[in-house]
RNA sequence: CGGGGUAUAGCGUAGUCCGGUUAUCGCGCGUCGUUUGGGACGACGAGGUCGCAGGUUCGAAUCCUGCUACCCCGACCA
């Protein structure tokens, strides 16, 4: 077996990196801060994609594009926006390069632009800007637009996937004539993401609202989805806000209302992006390597002969890839490893080390047989399965598979998931990892201490949740309900 | 931006304190042969401006100075 990565019990981030590295998903690019996703990574991607896009069409969005750039005064319009980004803003301020004497190339300090351009941290403004044109009257609303693109926020320290300076996601922008629509709209997405991310990814998640201090700069109010890794602490899987008026009045976006008078304009924004892809991996993944759940892993399947000679080599290539032709007819992704430059042995380890969910080898005695070895990546299950029968078996593996991986993580969730009471023992709790449901007087300034303390933050503040009377667990002020605290990413 | 560390072949490294022939080892890579039911083995081979620029010295990967890049720890963050 493997030793090249290491354990989750000896140095978890290490472990997290081994696992991005060698499982071939991405790795750090000659930019600062910047990664580079490798094919087998960004496949997980496209399939994380396709499955969003389907669902944002189904409710009525479409998808477009916005420029890159974004010129300096539309980022100015609204001040509390400014505040979020502005640190973390890449800025153009030239147009062109030269060689200088000694014939290197520098910045042609002629060429600067009249208007820096920011390369955008989020497309609020942009798009709000270009919204002004498009809307005048309730009749063109509501927008549902989406788009699917890079964006950069220039981030003091990296990892892989979790926090890069340019990352992929996409971003939802829409726009309603009142408010209702409006957070109808923030809190519908927010149900999307919930039922993507549990369904298809197979990672449990709580969803709520964020606390003031941990919203999107510009929105009344930020929901999300947080999920819990394996380590205990709590990574953002997802966001959507309710932006109120705040950029229809910032970009002067106004409409024609059904009583005929002018009105601002509602929205929304809300995204997912390729941390994702960091949240997978860290929910499902062992010290072996990657576990994908299988309705996200590029290869569902994989077909490995086992052979000695040239004859054998060749019967069992033609009898797996009737297999494979068998299996692709119900929809699932197969690949097939013919290759003669690697034994059957590596190829395991290979797969195994990339999550691949089902592993299907085939020797002359299996032929002879009628039969196959499957091997299950979530639990490492060996058995030996009559070809006859594959048409029923692999499907029902997979669907297993997803819901074994689902409930794995749920359950982890749950054994780390505290109500606590006393701040003592809530200091222990979060030192030791976890979601805590505790009380909060539901000031920035007590988030903040609590912050300063334990290095716990507001995750998320449930919705729905039964409203229990109790006292703040730092100030002993009343509250309303419990709120989630952990440490986070 | 503060505090710490590292830089030697594609990757991981020894050598650096205490300067001295041709810079070590493993993985990977190439050729050939034997192999193939859990990362095969043997033989041969290719691959290096020792991060960059100066300096000290008969002689520098090794000592000195400056620079650069990257990593870790903090503040900030999807």
């Amino acid at each position: 077996m493997s030793n090249k990565i290491t354990s989750r019990s000896e140095n978890f981030s290490k472990w997290y990196n081994d696992i991005i590295i060698n499982a071939d998903l991405a790795e750090n690019s000659g930019v600062r801060g910047c990664m580079v996703i490798k094919p087998y990574g960004f496949a997980i991607w496209e399939e994380m994609k396709s499955l969003l896009d389907q669902m944002f069409k189904e409710t009525g969005h479409v998808n477009a594009y916005f420029p890159i750039f974004i010129p300096k005064s539309f980022f100015s319009k609204e001040a509390s926006h400014v505040d979020g980004f502005a640190k973390e803003c890449a800025v153009v301020t030239h147009y062109r390069l030269k060689n200088d004497i000694d014939g290197n190339i520098i910045v042609d300090e002629e060429a600067k632009l009249e208007e820096e351009l920011i390369v955008r941290p989020t497309s609020e403004t942009i798009i709000w800007d270009t919204y002004k044109k498009w809307i005048k009257s309730y009749r063109d609303l509501p927008l549902l637009i989406n788009q699917w693109a890079n964006v950069v926020r220039w981030e003091m320290r990296t990892r892989l996937f979790l926090r890069t300076s340019e990352f992929l996601w996409q971003e939802g922008h829409t726009a309603h004539e009142n408010k209702d629509q409006a957070i109808e709209e923030t809190r519908k997405i927010l149900a999307i993401y919930k039922d993507f991310i549990e369904n298809n990814l197979a990672i449990p998640v709580v969803d709520g609202l964020k606390s003031s201090r941990e919203k999107f700069a510009g929105a009344i109010d930020t929901y999300c989805v947080e999920a819990l890794m394996q380590d205990g602490k709590a990574l953002q899987a997802g966001t959507s806000h309710f932006l109120g008026q705040n950029f229809a009045k910032a970009f002067d976006v106004k409409f024609a209302n059904r009583d005929g008078k002018l009105d601002y304009v509602w929205a929304s924004s809300w995204g997912v992006s390729t941390r994702l892809i960091g949240a997978l991996v860290m929910t499902h993944s062992d010290d072996r390597g990657l576990v994908l759940p299988p309705k996200l892993a590029p290869f569902q399947v994989v077909l490995v002969p086992i052979y000695h000679n040239e004859r054998e080599y060749q019967e069992l290539v033609s009898a797996m890839k009737k297999i494979a032709i068998q299996l692709r007819g119900l929809n699932i992704r197969v690949k097939t490893d013919f290759r003669d430059t690697h034994k059957p042995g590596w190829k395991f380890a290979e797969y195994e080390m990339k999550g691949v969910p089902i592993r299907i080898a085939m020797g002359p005695r299996d032929l002879a047989n009628k039969t196959f070895e499957l091997v299950r990546r979530d639990n490492l299950e060996k058995r030996t399965i009559e070809i006859d029968v594959i048409q029923d078996v692999i499907p029902n593996i997979l669907a297993e598979m997803q819901s074994n991986l689902f409930s794995k993580a749920n359950d982890f969730k749950k054994k780390n998931t505290f109500k606590v009471d006393d701040f003592d023992d809530f200091k222990a709790k979060i030192d030791n990892g976890g979601f805590v449901l505790a009380h909060w007087d539901g000031t920035p300034e007590t988030e903040d201490e609590i912050k300063k303390i334990t290095k716990a933050t507001i995750r998320c503040i449930p919705i729905d949740s039964n409203h229990e009377k109790g006292e703040c667990i730092l100030t002993k002020k009343p509250s309303l309900k419990r709120v989630f605290f952990a440490k986070s990413y």
